[in-house]
DNA sequence: AGCACGCCGACT
DNA sequence: GTCGGCGTGCTC
């Protein structure tokens, strides 16, 4: 007997395995095998796509290994939607396959590297670098893996061989274990340091009144020496934890089943009818209630609801919530640990729970009769997955529900434009909550030209008025603004230098707790400069973010509780939670945030909400750069008055510009009609079908060689995609290679054979280049 | 993606 | 001569 196996490869081939009969368990379609491959026939974990029973006539066969499980872990479903997720989104099926299986089903020998110390022979540079790393580790043991990476040396299994023939390590081959994602933490014991060391009473001093630090973050301001000696001495403490929050049941709350309306009840009704529906409302319109209860129903009827939720709304409130609504669910995100989400995977095949909550990879949890899928805040970007295959959970949703028959419920209170188009279209129905179940009116919005209000420091006067009086009043407002840091950039007036990152070449900001020149896109680190490097001219800096925001605000109110909460605050899960907690408590009367606080968290005393520059919130400036800015407008404006009547003041320079004209009133229908018209005219998804193409090259030379090739690509493929001018991508450079990038369109017709056909194009075009390349079907970035 | 092979220039 | 860099091609 024969099987096909799909291995986890970037690359379009099953490979066919014989088995003669004494594995653990017979083979079926979606098993695990584990099988030898390559010429050191290092064993490795597949999923096997078909069974068969003549061999082959094209090549040799190995043996499979084993067969570790009694029952499939793909079923025949949801390997049908691998192939068509591998399809669609030009990857193979080896990687969609396991891109959706958890890796603590990977059986894979890692291979440990062990230092002989006795050795003391010649050796050339690079093996001395890679003997050096052994060593500088305590047990003289470390992966082949680790080693590779920290040495980066580009010859290293040559190297490793040497090594090995000369004495100098050994190899030790195991089985790889289950871990828990854990960061570690550095906190402090006890300051009664009576010692001399400076810097180590520095370092106790920065961590008291911190608690506990991340030791990534210590890492930036002292060294390794001075922190081990602190552990040492036992002035400080190292210890980790989870990434994460549990929530414990006894915390479950707030599961008051709420009758529903009229409006919701008809709603209701109508989404459990198989095909795909849009269920869109105004914040605070009911959307929830109504997706639960229809879940509920679905469970009840003796079949089972997969629930998607973007990342950042995932949180133990929401969890808190749908628990107490079904009991135990099934819940399934990036961030549990190997062991969490294989237990996931299998409740979901046994039929263990009925309900799973989860992020876009939950998506494919091999569930036993399922009977409804929801998708809620369908334009989240956050279902993008941004690894190939670069699937959207809510298209794969939508695929996996139709092949089903089943519902699928899209949530949101501002659809994406390709929803919003198919909804209109007839191609998904439309579900509309029009009616608050408060009962309160939508936030009143106020829209400030900051070209032409009188100002006070970066504050318009009748924002500090509005903020004042709702202050006054005992209420909190929410300066909303999507950057971190002080200054956005820092230049020389003289001769222009921007001081930017080296590794991705866009400019720094400027952090200054701590003092710091930060780059957003790569996050690293760079002593601050006030200096022109060049000339000598004092740099001057521009623009502002959530800490400039804090530190004025604070200092023309000193008596104000102003509080951050953005990615610096709340990165810390203690701090964070302690953070958002106090802010719930009503404990601060201003909070100046980013995303981070508008998505997922409900302030009850939150009334007012200033966005500080509207134009800033399409970042990028794409084609969907208005379709963004007008969400997060709505988004951030609805976060105002939840549980009492709320205002909001919207200020931007461009107030004509329609995402944000349109927001401020409400004007939803203008807003979608006007961006589809646009779209429509310059042939844009929805009306087209969008790849962005992405070439990376180490040196500036080969971009003739790259230009060549994207060139003679743009001939071969001119009849089915538009080709555009290839360009440097906005961040021009990422760990030290260049990237261009290109964003080629079609029309949706046949629209799989003409992806495989670019697929296969690059692949034979860029194979014997130094440029790398990647695809990326329907992306919701260019960048 | 790994990984080995084999070619080439640059050193002992 | 061998070392180490790099392009090429294969994996059931």
């Amino acid at each position: 007997m024969f099987v096909e196996v799909a291995l986890d490869l970037p690359i379009d081939l099953t490979f066919t395995y014989r088995l003669s009969g004494y594995e653990s368990y017979p083979p079926h379609v979606g098993k695990r095998v584990i099988v030898p491959f390559g010429r050191g026939d290092r064993l490795k974990t597949g999923i096997i796509v078909s069974v068969k029973e003549e061999a082959p006539t094209l090549c040799e066969t190995k043996e499979v290994f084993d067969i570790p499980d009694p029952y499939p872990l793909f079923t025949e479903e949801t390997l049908s939607i691998c192939k068509y997720v591998a399809e669609y989104y030009c990857s193979s099926l080896g990687e969609a396959i396991f891109r959706f299986l958890p890796e603590g089903f990977k059986i894979e020998e890692s291979v440990k590297l062990k230092l002989n110390r006795e050795f003391n022979g010649k050796l050339s540079p690079n093996e001395e670098k890679i003997l050096s790393i052994l060593a500088s580790s305590s047990s003289g043991v470390l992966s082949l893996s680790t080693v590779r990476r920290r040495s980066s040396v580009s010859n290293f299994n040559d190297c490793v061989k040497r090594l090995v023939k000369k004495g100098a390590v050994e190899l030790l081959e195991e089985i790889k274990k289950d871990a828990v994602k854990r960061v570690p933490y550095l906190r402090l014991v006890s300051d009664s340091y009576t010692g001399r060391g400076n810097v180590l009473k520095e370092l106790l001093s920065y961590l008291k009144g911190r608690g506990a630090v991340p030791l990534s973050e210590v890492y930036q301001k002292f060294s390794r020496s001075v922190i081990g000696r602190a552990c040492q001495l036992g002035l400080t403490e190292l210890f980790y934890v989870r990434d994460y929050q549990e929530v414990r049941p006894q915390e479950l709350k707030d599961g008051r089943r709420v009758k529903l309306t009229e409006e919701q009840e008809a709603v209701l009704r109508n989404v459990l009818n198989p095909g795909v529906h849009l269920l869109y409302g105004v914040t605070g319109s009911g959307k929830m209630e109504v997706y639960l209860q229809a879940a509920k129903r679905v469970v009840d009827s003796g079949r089972r609801v997969i629930i998607l939720v973007p990342e950042l709304l995932l949180t133990p409130e929401l969890r808190a919530r749908v628990e107490a609504y079904f009991g135990s669910v099934g819940v399934y995100h990036g961030k549990l640990s190997r062991k969490e989400k294989v237990s996931v995977w299998l409740s979901a095949l046994e039929g263990r729970n009925s309900v799973f909550i989860g992020t876009r990879q939950a998506v494919l949890l091999p569930v036993k009769d399922l009977g409804l899928i929801v998708v809620d805040e369908e334009q989240d970007t956050s279902y993008k997955e941004q690894q190939r295959p670069y699937f959207n959970a809510r298209d794969v949703a939508v695929y996996r529900a139709k092949k089903l028959n089943i519902p699928a419920i899209l949530v949101s209170a501002t659809p994406s434009v390709e929803s919003y188009r198919r909804a209109k279209e007839g191609i998904y129905t439309l579900n509309r909550l029009e009616k608050r179940v408060t009962g309160l009116p939508l936030p009143k919005v106020e829209l400030l030209d900051l070209k032409k209000e009188p100002r006070k420091g970066i504050f318009t006067e009748k924002l500090l008025k509005t903020v004042e009086r709702v202050v006054e009043s005992g209420n909190q407002a929410l300066l909303y603004i999507n950057r971190r840091g002080y200054y956005s950039q820092g230049f020389c007036p003289k001769c222009g230098y921007v001081a930017e990152c080296k590794h991705c070449k866009v400019a720094l900001t400027y952090h200054k707790n701590p003092n710091l020149f930060i780059c957003h896109i790569c996050g690293r680190r760079y002593r601050p400069i006030f200096r022109c490097p060049k000339c000598g001219t004092p740099l001057e800096f521009k623009g502002y973010g959530t800490e400039r925001v804090e530190r004025e605000l604070q200092e023309l109110y000193p008596n104000w509780k102003v509080v951050r909460l953005d990615l610096d605050t709340v990165k810390d899960p203690f701090k964070g939670a302690t953070l958002i907690k106090e802010i719930k408590e009503g404990k601060h009367n201003v909070i100046v945030g980013t995303n981070i606080a508008i998505k997922g968290h409900n302030f009850p005393r939150l009334t007012f909400v200033g966005i500080l520059i509207a134009d800033l919130l399409g970042g990028a400036p794409d084609f969907r750069a208005s379709e963004r800015t007008f969400q997060s407008i709505i988004h951030a404006v609805g976060r105002a008055g939840r549980f009492q009547s709320g205002s909001a003041i919207v200020q931007a320079y461009d107030t004509e510009k329609p995402s944000i004209k349109y927001a401020v009133n409400y004007r939803f229908e203008e807003f979608y009609e006007g961006e589809l018209l646009s779209r429509k005219i310059l042939n844009y998804p929805p009306y087209s079908l969008g790849v962005l193409l992405e070439f990376q090259i180490e040196k500036k030379q080969n971009l003739q060689k790259l230009k060549e090739a994207y060139e003679s690509l743009s001939l071969k493929l001119a009849s089915s995609f538009k080709f555009p001018k290839l360009n440097p991508a906005p961040v021009p450079k990422v760990s030290g290679r260049y990237r261009y990038i290109s964003f080629i369109t079609t029309d949706k017709n046949e629209e799989l054979l003409k992806l495989k056909n670019l697929k296969e194009t690059l692949e034979k075009i860029f194979r014997s280049l130094p440029i790398r390349y990647k695809i990326d079907v329907d992306p919701v970035r260019i960048f």
